[in-house]
DNA sequence: CCATTTTATCGTAATATTGCAATGAAATAA
DNA sequence: TTATTTCATTGCAATATTACGATAAAATGG
């Protein structure tokens, strides 16, 4: 069915299973590890680094935006991408 | 596509991927909860305990087995499963 | 205003994942 | 041998994921 039947599961396996489909992509860890290094950047520099074309980054962003691991703030034209601290202190 | 473009990644960072997809479903963190609370069981156990089809269980077994995070052996007519240690030493 | 730059979103195609019923395989029990 | 138990595998159906071209949106530069 390709649909995970999370009723069956507590809410720290389903939280657990989700932290992980965050890194389930090389794509997402390339852009953490990036983020982490460079501290922040823009969504431009992370097509440029991994290669994959602009849209397929910015959907990665989104979900990674959407899981609470990064932030983003646009200034200009270009948006400001950077971890978002508050969900990693939850993930040890 | 639905098909990660592994070339344009490092080995380490599509080796953290996979291992996170190991955990990216509840039903694999329940059974290697599982695993890791009982020692060892035998794959009827894990049926009971989780509530999923006696088939489904079975595929997620085998997609930990083939990374190398449980190994099975087989007693009579059932099949009893651990946790393989060699794997989660490289996981830290 | 118009062109440019940068990012997000939409639409679509290809592939992967999840789940289960049905069935197969292998050991044991009768 | 035949029936039973236990698990794996096969064959689907439904849904999710990944990727990208095309295009929209929003700010800036001229």
């Amino acid at each position: 069915m390709g649909l995970s039947k999370t009723e069956f599961f507590s809410n720290q396996q389903n939280d657990i299973a989700l932290f992980a489909k965050a890194f389930s992509h090389p794509a997402r860890v390339a852009i953490l590890q990036y983020l982490f290094k460079s501290n922040q950047c823009i969504c431009g520099d992370l097509v440029l680094e991994i290669g994959l074309a602009q849209a397929t980054i910015s959907q990665h962003l989104k979900a990674l935006k959407s899981m609470g691991l990064v932030q983003g703030s646009v200034e200009g034209t270009s948006v400001c991408y950077c971890i978002d601290p508050k969900n990693w202190i939850k993930m040890k």
